[in-house]
DNA sequence: TCTGGGGTCCTAGGACCC
DNA sequence: TCTGGGGTCCTAGGACCC
């Protein structure tokens, strides 16, 4: 058996935490440059909210209805992230950290009553970090994480499921009949591994729920789609497919894409942006021990603004060497981003990827005579013991940019609530 | 005026080889 | 009139996830 742990509007109940009065409200977070809505509480749910919808458009359309809108805080998502996972390991002998708030825990062999269970780790979450989340338990991971919906779903909507699948649902302990039921019941699309396409392309041929895929041959599934849909034909058919994954795997490649607080139309803030992009995914490189041996850079306007010109491109150069110095990867990136950019143009977004990445300890030496390129893994690491422990960007690289408030393209964030757990001058105060 | 960021896997088709 | 067969590797693009 696997369970699914997963956060309720996970971002809105951080901030929930921490200012109890957004109890009750319709409260969104919104993506990097206040762009658009990435979490919603319940209330904003239902007032017709829905995902990804942009700002503007929200405060258009829903002017006076004491909606709460705050930028993303990701330094306390990420930190109430890491304790909520800990007592979720609490379920069970194995974990994978999926996401940011999701947490499959493998239940093999495990006896009693997983149902109860499961409700005593939701209400010790409640308690310790008092973020509210919903169990799913199934036999697969596919299962379970249908399991999860189903629960949520039920404690959301009284009347969608039965009462007692809500907040905890364990779909390996029903009865086959009320299994069917409960599935009958669940939209397709709802279906771990079924997005819009492949949902459209059911819907076409005539099927609409999650048990109508339960029902689809595997085989079929394989020759008219691919491997990877009739695996999650199969998962839910009981039959597991998909590992539980309990160390992470190191990264095939590494982003850091930011779109701009306003557009960029000159080569000198694009270097600005580029180098910094390029310095903090040279960051994650060096956290997992790799090497980069190809760095692409891509720069782009705007789609949304039809009447502009548009352009858009990218490149991607190898290193000499796969290397995790920010120096050389950084110059790199810049002089990528020198080819391909053209005067003229508002660019929105530019971005830097570290790919083919490798192993730290395959490193290939070779005879150099050349001073400028001697290693400076030490130097490195010491940036990063400096970073770590005074914050981001104490040591940086000059060309990303010294005077941080004249950079134009710094994204917005301008309802941000302060980094309560990770910052002391921002902890909160408790009065007597 | 204003529309996020970071990933993985699979497939098809072309290049290339013998 | 006639023009092989089989395999691998790489890349771009699609689809999916949160």
């Amino acid at each position: 058996m696997y369970a699914l742990v997963d956060g309720n509007n996970f971002y809105v109940s951080c901030e929930r935490v921490f200012r109890p009065s957004l109890q009750g409200r319709p409260v969104i977070v919104l993506s990097n440059n206040d762009g658009c809505a990435i979490a919603r509480s319940n209330e904003a749910k239902a007032l017709g909210i829905t995902m990804g919808m942009p700002w503007f458009q929200i405060q258009r359309q829903w002017p006076d209805v004491g909606l709460i809108a705050l930028s993303a805080n990701f330094c306390l998502y990420g930190d109430m992230s890491s304790r909520m996972m800990s007592i979720a390991a609490g379920l069970g002998p194995e974990q994978e950290i999926y996401s940011i708030d999701e947490s499959f825990v493998g239940m093999h062999g495990m006896r009693g009553d997983l149902v109860a269970r499961g409700h005593a780790v939701r209400e010790r979450m409640l308690q310790w970090i008092g973020i509210p989340v919903g169990i799913g338990i199934g036999p697969t991971k596919t299962l379970a994480k249908l399991a999860n919906h189903i629960a949520k779903t039920a404690d959301r909507k009284p009347g969608s499921y039965p009462a007692g699948l809500a907040r905890v649902c364990h779909l390996g302990a029903l009865p086959a009949s009320d299994f069917d039921a409960v599935l009958a019941a669940t939209d397709l699309g709802e279906v771990w591994g079924i997005g819009q396409r492949i949902a459209a392309q059911l819907r076409a041929e005539g099927l609409s729920t999650a048990l109508d895929v339960a029902r689809m041959d595997a085989a079929m599934a394989h020759r008219r789609w691919s491997v990877t849909f009739s695996r999650t034909v199969c998962e839910m058919q009981g039959q597991p497919c998909i590992a539980l994954e309990e160390a992470p795997a190191p990264k095939k490649e590494i982003a850091c894409t930011r779109s701009f607080g306003q557009p960029v139309t000159e080569l000198r803030g694009l270097i600005e942006a580029v180098s910094e992009f390029a310095s903090r995914a040279a960051e994650k490189l060096r956290r997992q021990e790799g090497r980069a041996g190809q760095v692409l850079v891509f720069i782009h306007t705007s789609a949304f603004r039809h009447g502009e010109r548009q352009y858009s491109r990218s490149i991607t150069v190898p290193m000499r060497r796969p290397t995790a110095d920010s120096g050389l990867l950084v110059a790199t990136a810049v002089r990528a981003l020198q080819a391909i950019y053209r005067p003229g143009y508002k660019f929105a977004k530019a971005g830097v990827m570290l790919l083919d990445l490798q192993e730290g300890s395959l490193e290939q030496h070779e005879l150099d005579l050349d001073e400028s390129a001697s290693d400076r893994s030490g130097l490195m690491g010491t940036i990063d013991r400096i970073n770590d422990r005074f914050g981001r960007s104490t040591v940086a690289l000059a060309s990303a940019g010294v005077a941080r408030c004249e950079r134009g393209w710094t994204m917005r964030q301008e309802l941000r609530t302060p980094d309560y757990t990770t910052r002391w001058t921002d902890l909160p105060r408790a009065r007597a």
